[in-house]
DNA sequence: AAATCACTTTGATCGCCGCCGAAGCATTAC
DNA sequence: GTAATGCTTCGGCGGCGATCAAAGTGATTT
């Protein structure tokens, strides 16, 4: 059977400390370096090189050299769908034996607010669910997730482009996305990447340097507030 | 940080060829004995023993002793998930230098059909899925599924009970799960079970020994075309 | 009670793989 | 041109872990 070898594969390839940083500091959906994600994980540049080469050989990451620097990311959205999922799954079995950790001011804005691939999780993602589902706009359970009409039109007064997202029918669906750090569920897939680079666009969140922590401006409060209620 | 490490301990778990094959053989929900899994992963039982104890602690699989023997599950549909999302990456990173296979006929009867953890797969899951997209009972893409109103009505008539189902809002969510051997879309999540489960309670389908397989019985074939018209 | 069966624990062996140092190849800077 | 930077390839070291044999535990059978 190939799929079994594949698997065991592909896994094998992920659960190696070294590449299992690389790639999660890729889940911001960003291109990086070699050199950068050699100090992401704690190795040096020709141990990475090796890492690289083979995540790339999998299909794992693409990447596009540019010069002399070589920036690699994530090959789709459906491996870090896939890497979600790992870690929801991880964080669940590892919080029975409640893991004890400090959290360093580090974790703590990452927590705070942060982008899983394409779109928004962390308490900001969260709570932002939490308003959409609240005023009627989506609806959201682990099974999946729909725009309400009243959504429709409130997405749109709210600049975002919906038109050219694929549907099927006269739904527009909206991913559930498991947060590892708050528990609850947040909005990816079309609508959630919709979101957060609006928010982007309006200035509203900045990403922090090298790190796929993003902090709320001044402006984004004010417009968090005015446009979601909190 | 500790879900860096959670991540790559739980991958290099699923990352061994003998304890990928365990979980593969769980995949279709029901719980094997430790024999059972030894023999099914090429190895001896005191080393399987070692693989399922550690499984088991990381909280992948949920272990039930009944007298001597010492049954084995999935822990849940969402560690089953995850492993699906791995093996559609797999299979589409392997794809590239297009794996020469010879499919056995064994390989030929699971592609045919076979169950996903709780729902059905394979040719019948994705053919029952469309006719059920062309009929407009549901709605599917790979960002969401839904029930239409059309569906709900259809869905009792069929005999499901759909009204204990968790569902947020007045939508009832089917989700969508990417099949590993037809590259389409079949349902899963509550729906699909309880698809699966009915279709198994008319003894339209029955599994076969030992395996992910199902067999579809000659009440099967009238029924499918009588009901869903393929 | 003795034998058998299913499974686990322990101990020892061995192969694979991650790691870094050194060297090689590009590209950019001066 | 020379030097510096970013990345890769090669070679050898070292450690983790998968494996099985043998022995131990507990349940079932005769």
């Amino acid at each position: 059977m190939p799929t079994t070898s594949a698997l065991a594969e592909t896994a094998a390839l992920i659960g190696e400390p070294a590449r299992a940083g690389m790639l999660l500091a890729l889940m911001d959906g960003r291109a990086l370096t070699a050199g950068e994600l050699a100090r992401v994980a704690g190795v040096t540049p020709q141990t990475a090189s090796g890492h690289l080469g083979r995540l790339a050989a999998a299909g794992l990451l693409s990447v596009h050299c540019q010069g002399r620097h070589h920036y690699h990311r994530l090959a789709s959205a459906s491996v870090a769908r896939m890497l979600e999922s790992l870690m929801a799954v991880s964080e669940s079995a590892a919080a029975q034996p409640r893991r004890a950790v400090v959290t360093g001011p580090r974790d703590r804005a990452m927590r705070a607010a942060r982008t899983c691939y394409d779109h928004l999780a962390g308490q900001l993602g969260v709570t932002l669910a939490d308003s959409l589902v609240e005023r009627g706009h989506i609806e959201l359970s682990s099974e999946g997730g729909a725009v309400t009409n009243a959504g429709l039109a409130f997405f749109g007064e709210f600049g975002l482009d919906l038109a050219a997202a694929p549907r099927s029918g006269k739904r527009l669906f909206c991913r559930p996305c498991l947060d590892w750090s708050e528990r609850r569920l947040h909005v990816g897939g079309m609508l959630g990447a919709a979101l957060a680079d609006r928010c982007f666009a309006l200035n509203w969140i900045r990403r922090a340097e090298g790190s796929r922590t993003v902090v709320v401006t001044p402006a984004g409060e004010l417009g968090f507030r005015a446009s979601f209620g909190f």
